[in-house]
DNA sequence: CATTGATTCAAACGTCCGTTTGAATCAGGC
DNA sequence: GCCTGATTCAAACGGACGTTTGAATCAATG
């Protein structure tokens, strides 16, 4: 990583930055470019075009961090040996490592959970086969895991439920700081580990809810 | 109602159709007014720009919308009397409505629940300050319900759940067919009383789970 | 029928967009 | 020093956008 050029890298960081907070849609070169102060044309030499930056903003994060939370899992895996892996820890791996990005990394994190949360919510079907591909593995590890976490859940209210996690997760990735004001102050989104917590904390209760 | 110019309601219904489908920011008038049939200087005449006209597709379904949450919500307070509204109960007041305009609306209702979540995701700010404008009534009557519901909840858990819920129900809203592909056709989004009674079980689960 | 105000229309406005081009600049190997 | 390939640059491309304009059309009134 460290050979990366600075334009390259430029370039990057202003793209993630502003598609994070405008919305990838919203968001022009023009604006990338003034912001990394490259020229406009460096865009597609390096990327070809705006839906590769896309792409690349992307990938440069979410490949550690999809990485990080197979490990997590299988991790668990591991520890559990051939026991079932307890619902909040499947969750926790699942939320953690995302909700996480915005203290460890050293900047961008939380701007690139905003934009993860965004791009789950992006109609732009080029946007969705971008994030189905990143996500695929990902999914067709912890639903399994889940699914054997929830035996007796019947499996029409599992994928609903699923649902609704996603839902529940994207929304705290994209707009946490809204809870800030919303709350009066009362709720720091901020404090991550809190964040994972009370998601995790809620979610599990979810999930478990006996179904009717 | 009656008296709507065609032109008016074409331009309406037509707007609805592809804000809700592309968003509304890769919505382009003329693709709306393609659609409609009718003049492009047509939309400025009526509606006087773009920001306009979607602050009038939201508010003419928005508005009956949110006085049914109210009416239901003050039916419950009317049943209770003095006890406290039982937390199920205010949230299917809150969450039925909404979800239940995909039906009950003779076209539109699908359409319109789906922009209405889209525009909860949107990080335009004039989208955002239109969206507060309308639910503030709502918010207002909602939240204390909500709290009187749950007295032992700390208000800082409380407002967390707050957050977790409106995720998951805008995702529901403005996603719910991704559902049926993801569960291989197991889950029916079409069905709008499994889906309110889904979501409500599963929201009702998350607020009374204890807090850590 | 003439007049008036409301509505529709085709055409254009200026601006910004993503992308392309071709020349200028830079680096390192011969 | 010169060549070569990689990178940067200013400038322009065609197209789509939201909005404006001014004339044409329509409906109703006196």
């Amino acid at each position: 990583m460290a050979e990366m050029k600075d334009t390259k890298r430029d370039i990057l960081d202003a793209a993630e930055q502003l598609f994070a907070v405008k919305g990838p849609h919203a968001t022009s070169l023009r604006q990338i470019i003034g912001r990394a102060k490259v020229n406009l044309a460096a865009v597609h030499y390096h990327f070809g075009s705006k839906d590769s930056l896309l792409q690349a903003v992307m990938a440069r994060r979410l490949v550690p961090l999809n990485a990080e939370r197979l490990a997590l899992l299988e991790e668990q895996e591991r520890k559990c040996g051939r026991r079932v892996i307890p619902l909040r820890k499947v969750l926790v791996a699942l939320v953690g490592p995302a909700l996480r990005l915005s203290r460890n990394s050293k900047k961008g994190g939380a701007v690139f959970m905003q934009l993860l949360g965004r791009c789950f919510m992006e109609p732009d079907p080029k946007i969705q086969a971008m994030l189905d591909r990143q996500l695929q593995e990902v999914a067709g590890r912890f639903i399994p895991a889940l699914q054997r976490a929830l035996p007796k859940l019947p499996t029409e209210d599992f994928f609903w439920r699923i649902h609704f996690l996603v839902g529940a997760m994207a929304h705290t990735m994209a707009d946490a700081e809204r809870l800030r004001t919303f709350s009066g102050g009362r709720c720091d989104p901020d404090d991550t580990e809190v964040m994972i917590d009370q998601l995790v904390n809620f979610l599990t209760a979810g999930f478990k809810a006996k179904s009717r």
